[in-house]
DNA sequence: GACTAAACGAGACGGTACGTCATGTCTTGGG
DNA sequence: CCCAAGACATGACGTACCGTCTCGTTTAGTC
């Protein structure tokens, strides 16, 4: 039951050239990279006007930024189970497949148009960094709480430990790393993290 | 029998002008990023002719990956001591440290660029990351061998848990993290890397 | 048997609209030229919607003649002594008077209006120039009839000759002559046309 | 014999684009009129870059300037017979050539692109209007001391009068009277100006 | 000491994209 | 049916760089 400022005069907004432009500028973005996407081409590509897209997105930044989390479910519930580890893995799992493939280059992108404004950086980690961070220090917390982590792990250090083997070969790479490889390092992580039950 | 593919007739390449180029590539390589490197004001702020610049580099990356590496001791000595944790420790200190500043966001400039470009990226791993990774792995070789590490660690795993902390905050801040922080992460690591000697 | 064409049904077109429309176009136009007389300038400045101001004209130039006309009176009576000397001197100087100052240069974006739509100089010739020439014929034929003209002189060419020195600097001054310089060419103009009475 | 500042170093200005721009200009401007006269479209129509008509001209007043004046014998030789009348009528004969068909729609273009931008007028001034009022005015004077003159006539009304007939029907119907027309306007002006000689 | 040849500065060239603005059309809700 | 508001596709604006090109100049080695 939202009262906005009464009722917004004028022509309503086209929804269809709201999805026709996140359409194209996410091809434009998977297919060219963040460096060859422009305003005039995803106009072009879109069929829409120029000023369109100037009037909802304030650049380029903006529009990857809404184009790449148009293809991601923003706030995806997060299964709790008794043990913190398989919710860790679970999680990092979920991330890794939602990044691999062509989103994942949309992510690198978007991550590469941070550099260039703060407005965008600012959106990936509000949009993206921040919700899954809460979620795991909440989580981590808990665990602490439950006693599941080992005597003397810093909860920070650990959540870094867990995290970057999944983000960092983007840098140099450009792709997220198989889930082979994640599981090793993830065990091995686990490993110093997490108490495990005597067998 | 000529040692040299004759001689190089005509005027030898100028020095002066390329440390020009490179230190102005750098200098707003450092002061504005990577987005706003552009070829003309490198030339602008060297004094020098664009086509100086596009005689001798590719374009905009090519000349950043040669403006970074000129502030980087591109092969150093890395020491080793007995301890493999040591001296893992030892090089990943002093990446932080190279990386740290000015020289950080340059780099993280020249990351991107190599989504603009192959043979920025190319470039990137063959003078960056392959040395340090052949030398890394090398030296887990070394530790294996000696017996220096915990049952079923798996050297790749290994190398990605201590080496992802460092560079993964570069995607979402454009900074190289703390030395505490970085101490903390390579700790919780190693402990379940290397076997520590029993006191 | 019902007097208008059926009534008009629906809400009746808004004086006050119309007024501030042709205001507002007036003021654009004297202020800031023909060039700068934009449509949404004049909605904008008006308080009116675009689309009305599309309802009833046909673009700035229909807007324009309109707007000029508005501070004209358009069918003036025109005196009638016995002298046809007198009466065109009076006639001309009056237009000089009706164009003199800020309206001069509304008739001057007018006149350049008009090489961008037949419409407008269609307008300005019906509006203005047919109803003061038809008048100049009509004089000019009764002075022949009178015997007030010299012999040997053309009435078409005797018009020109009184009535291009007032427009023509129009075009090159954006003004209209002086009453001084007026004057004096309307007297040497009338000296080969206009028989005199001997002294 | 001219020192220029040395030499003009760079790449010298391509005269095959200046002219292309011209000549597009010019067919524009008389196709479309001053109104359709777009540096884009110029650039199209000429096959150059846009940077390339900036770089020289200020904009399309001064484009649509100097197309104009490409077409035209900027500075006549004018005959002067013993005949200040033949002379007068020479040269406004020849400016009604020159201004006639085509390139007496570009002048009208032109000037009304003087409305729109002082440098435009001031051109048309400088370049068309003042070496011809120069001429005649010294032509004028030249008269006078001749005795070629009636008495009591002003020589800058007498120009007015001369001239006037030529231009103003371009503001009223964008075209130069034909000869006929304008041949008895100069009749009728040269009986109250020039003394003529007794048969 | 002239000749050759490449690198140099300068800067013009045809382009592409920028972000802004006005066009004329349309689609709402309300009077 | 009119009106205001304002979104829409279109297209020109003037600017900034792109990467290529064409100059005249400079700076070596080679004859």
């Amino acid at each position: 039951m939202e009262n906005n400022p009464r009722k917004a005069a004028g022509r309503p907004r086209s929804e269809e050239a709201r999805e026709a432009i996140l359409l194209a500028a996410l091809a434009i973005l998977v297919r060219e990279g963040y460096e060859n996407l422009s305003i005039e081409g995803v106009a072009r590509e879109a069929g829409t006007g120029k000023s369109t897209i100037y009037r909802w997105w304030g650049g380029r930044g903006d529009l990857a930024v809404d184009a790449f989390f148009a293809t991601i479910d923003e706030t995806p519930d997060l299964p709790e189970t008794g043990s913190a580890e398989e919710d860790f893995r679970t999680q990092i799992n979920g991330m890794a497949r939602d990044l691999r493939g062509p989103p994942g280059r949309a992510f690198a992108a978007l991550l590469m148009g941070g550099r260039e404004s703060p407005t965008v950086s600012a959106a990936v980690r509000k949009r993206w960094l921040d919700p899954r961070r809460d979620w795991a220090r909440m989580r981590m917390a808990r665990a602490a709480e439950a006693g599941e982590l080992l005597p003397g792990v810093e909860p920070r250090a650990a959540l870094a430990l867990l995290y970057s083997p999944l983000y960092s070969p983007l840098l140099f790479g450009n792709t997220i790393p198989p889930a082979q490889d994640l599981s090793a390092c993830f065990d091995l992580a686990a490993r110093t993290i997490f108490r495990r039950e005597k067998a």
